[in-house]
RNA sequence: GCGGGCGUGGCGGAACUGGCAGACGCGCCAGACUUAGGAUCUGGUAUCUCCGAUGUGCAGGUUCAAGUCCUGUCGCCCGCACCA
């Protein structure tokens, strides 16, 4: 039969665009499923063939779902605040607003064309007024709960742009576009308080069901360590505070390192022989980014402070304070104890600098590396620590210091506060004024949204402040709450800010009082399955959990967690095994598979490609196998006669209908495929099938290969869509077979394969195996050693 | 550097809690049909010194049995906080 994809394709998206199968219902009596991809971010270049993958994977849980009779939520939406179009919109002097749009446009229509069953009704847009409305009225309760502030921080500035630049734009120290020296300017930002919610987005990770590896990925970025603070009393009569997780080796601290930017350089500052050296050095290490620092490739650097040292606080003993790049500003206290013999960091510097290297924990050699087992080792030269082991050092230790009064268990976090304020144009507006008296003030919930204005030039001043900062009669205005004189916000808001909660708006996305109804949170949330790519695993991930932890709070929802599951899928990379970009010119746009060989081929070959979990190369030339499948599923509606069942199928149906089920449940798309391509492949051995047999085998296929199934599924009399028809079920008896073939093995090494009723025990089975000729000739004159029988596996029989 | 992950035929991959390595597909080979074939169908296809042995990045180990578990090692990929 020919396949027209073409035809069939239109003419069931057409059908679907009317029937409106895939709209969630407003019956909130139903069991529901809300599955979510990742919106994409709609750039100028189109959809390529990886954003299809997480999209059509959950598409096909979604059709599956509602085939089981759940009410299915499965949205889509634009992420279109960033970067990328506003740089565009100032090169190419078009309004961000109409880029968007173009962009917005093209992606849907890309979209559209795949037969994925988004309830486009839902449709929502970070950049519509009426969406980021609620995105500043969340900011707004985060700062009336005083969870947002104000603090000085470090922004990259490119000298010849004057644009505040973002990590990405800054390669190798320089600017992207203009390859000018980017400098670290300090500007006072907006900082969202992540870091009150660091305990709880780590414990609260317990019940969910998320892969291991964004669990433990979260965790280790959370970074929770247990550890002290311990106080050196320093020369220069004051105290300076460090944060260790090794208090038990204080015996072993030889020196002493404080961050470039330590407020106690300037305090030392006239007390310091070499302070010019100084300066120069946090000059240059004010270049580098935090990143850059911390590469333990490069070799230790440090400027030792002349004029003042530190003291011992254990054992009273001078030693002396260094600043180094290897040691943030940002962590703990922005100061380490340095115990080089149990610290490889700290053993690198000591080896540079010629410092003392003391053994406190015996087990290695320190004098040729450092020793940092905390299982095994005893404590020595370190008084009354001497032979415990490092844990019970550690408590003794901090008692000790608690005790005197020079210390105290201390937990820190790695994870930082959030950056909230960009020097841009293309942002949510930062709905607050400063007052001359009042300070910082909201402006009035019912004044929202604060629209974006209308600007001449989307370029940032020359100072680095956003575009908005121009517009004086904006900016200008009176305080809301003593009506004095007010200046407004002119920093806008991070794309972060309407990624972070747009999963509940899609519960209710008209809703103009609130930025959803409770009653719609409530049946929806959480979120059943949220899938989108590990790169998102530590930002994106975190930053939404933060915000739908703090909508609990106050109130807005019922749900501590707002994704009950989480998985990831692998990138799709360029025929040579490369990440697709523009710059490698290995980009495949889905356009063109569409094209040439029909939406369901390209739904099938991106799910067929391999495990979902993994990254795979794209190949053209497998693509062909899927359509071929396809083909060979349409002819069989030519030889599909009668009703009832083809006793020689019967069993095939039932296995296969049972793993395709499971196999969508654990994301084994791959393998839910191969199954169905083996199917047609007995169909076509047999040579025949009946009516209802391809029914049901359409309704099978049609998460995958929806406008196919459909077409057949009508051919063979159904009524109504199969996009919405019951999933099919097996009866679990029917899917096993009456005899299994066991290998047995001599040795470890398989001899024969014997077909045994699968009803027979050990002994049974045993008799037969023995039975058989080849068995029985190796056995023959050896004496058996051991007989193992693993039930419905394999027998091995050790021999001598 | 730190954190997370991956490594199986010519290629993409499959293999449940350790139990016949290579399902399914691509490619390739042979045949059929054909005026024609970059269409379709049928059969074959891990490697080798091919009655037998060897094979899951490499080197060890545990086990009756290891792709799967353990130790070490090499290579590649993702993230690192203002890209989304």
């Amino acid at each position: 039969m020919q396949y027209n994809y073409k035809e069939i394709e239109s003419k069931w998206q057409k059908i679907w665009d009317e029937k409106k199968p895939f709209a969630a219902k407003q019956d909130y009596t139903l069991p529901k499923y809300f599955s979510l991809v990742e919106f994409p971010y709609p750039s100028g270049q189109g959809l390529h063939v990886g954003h299809p993958r997480p999209y059509t994977a959950l598409d096909i849980v979604s059709r599956k779902k509602r085939m089981q009779g759940y009410n299915v939520l499965f949205p889509m939406g634009w992420d279109a605040f960033g970067l990328p179009t506003e740089n565009y919109a100032i090169k190419n002097k078009i309004h961000p607003r109409i880029v968007t749009e173009n962009n917005v446009a093209r992606f849907k229509s890309q979209l559209k064309a795949l037969g994925l069953s988004f309830d486009w009704d839902r449709e929502i847009n970070t950049t519509d007024p009426e969406y980021y409305k609620w995105t500043q009225w969340i900011f707004l309760q985060l700062f009336k709960k005083g969870l947002a502030y104000k603090k000085e921080m470090a922004v990259n500035f490119c000298t010849s742009c004057k644009v505040v630049l973002a990590n990405e734009e800054v390669v190798n120290g320089v600017c992207e576009r203009c390859a000018s020296a980017v400098i670290r300017k300090v500007k006072s930002q907006w900082m969202l308080r992540i870091t009150e919610y660091a305990d709880r987005l780590i414990s609260d990770l317990d019940g969910l069901d998320y892969i291991e590896r964004v669990k433990t990925q979260q965790i280790n970025w959370i970074g929770k360590s247990y550890g002290a603070e311990v106080d050196f009393a320093t020369t220069a009569g004051d105290t300076l505070t460090v944060y260790t997780t090794r208090c038990d080796t204080l015996f072993g601290a030889t020196y002493m390192v404080i961050a470039p930017e330590h407020a106690y350089v300037e305090k030392w500052a006239p007390k310091l022989e070499n302070y010019a050296e100084v300066v120069a050095y946090r000059e240059a290490a004010g270049k580098k980014s935090d990143f850059e620092r911390t590469e333990l490739a490069k070799e230790k650097t440090g400027v030792m402070l002349k004029g003042v040292k530190a003291i011992n606080p254990v054992n009273g003993k001078e030693i002396p304070i260094f600043i180094s790049d290897y040691v943030l500003a940002g962590y703990g206290t922005g100061a380490i104890m340095a115990v080089p013999a149990h610290d490889e960091r700290d053993w690198d510097f000591a080896k540079k600098f010629g410092l003392p290297i003391i053994e406190v924990v015996a087990g290695g050699d320190v004098q040729n590396e450092a020793f940092v087992d905390v299982e095994t080792g005893k404590l020595v030269n370190s008084d009354f620590l001497n032979g415990m082991e490092v844990a019970d050092a550690k408590e003794a230790m901090a008692a000790f210091l608690e005790e005197k009064g020079i210390g105290k268990k201390k937990v820190n976090f790695k994870l930082r506060d959030w950056v909230f304020s960009r020097q841009r144009y293309w942002g949510e507006p930062i709905p607050l004024v400063e007052c001359e008296k009042c300070g910082w003030v909201a402006i009035p919930e019912e004044e929202l949204p604060l629209r974006l204005p209308e600007v001449e030039s989307y370029e940032p001043t020359e100072t680095g402040e956003s575009p908005l900062s121009m517009m004086t009669d904006w900016v200008n205005c009176t305080c809301p709450q003593c009506g004095g004189k007010a200046k407004r916000e002119t920093d806008t808001m991070p794309q972060w800010a309407g990624s972070s909660w747009y999963f509940l708006r899609y519960c209710d996305p008209h809703n103009d009082k609130a930025l959803a109804s409770k009653e719609a949170l409530e049946y929806w949330m959480p979120v059943d399955w949220y899938n989108g790519g590990m790169e998102h695993t530590t930002l994106h991930l975190l930053y939404s959990r933060f915000w739908a932890k703090f909508l609990f709070d106050i109130d807005v929802l019922a749900c501590k967690e707002p994704y009950a599951k989480r998985t990831s899928h692998g990138m799709i990379l360029g025929e040579n095994g490369e990440k697709m970009s523009k710059s490698r010119g290995n980009v495949v746009n889905p356009d063109d598979i569409v094209r040439d060989y029909g939406a369901d081929t390209m739904r099938l070959y991106e799910m067929f490609i391999g495990d979902f979990e993994k990254a795979a190369p794209w190949n053209p030339q497998s693509i062909k196998g899927c359509k071929r499948f396809l083909e060979r599923f349409l002819d069989l509606s030519e030889i599909a006669a009668g009703e009832g069942v083809t006793p020689e199928l019967e069993k095939v149906f039932h296995k296969t209908i049972k793993k395709v089920t499971a196999d969508i449940d654990n994301m084994k798309f791959n393998t839910a495929i191969a199954a169905m391509m083996a199917l047609v492949n007995t169909i076509t051995e047999v040579g025949k099938i009946t009516r209802c047999e391809l029914s049901t085998f359409a309704k099978l296929l049609s998460p995958f290969a929806p406008h196919v199934a459909e077409e057949v599924y009508e051919m063979m009399g159904g009524k109504g869509l199969v996009s919405i028809a019951p999933w099919p079920t097996y009866d679990e008896s029917k899917t096993v077979d009456d005899t299994v073939d066991f290998p047995v093995q001599i040795n470890g090494k398989v001899r024969a394969v014997v077909a045994i009723p699968a009803a027979a025990d050990k002994d049974g089975i045993l008799a037969a195996v023995k039975a058989d000729e080849k068995i029985a000739a190796a056995l023959a004159g050896k004496t058996i050693v051991k007989e193992i029988v693993v039930p419905g596996k394999i027998v091995n029989i050790v021999v001598k």
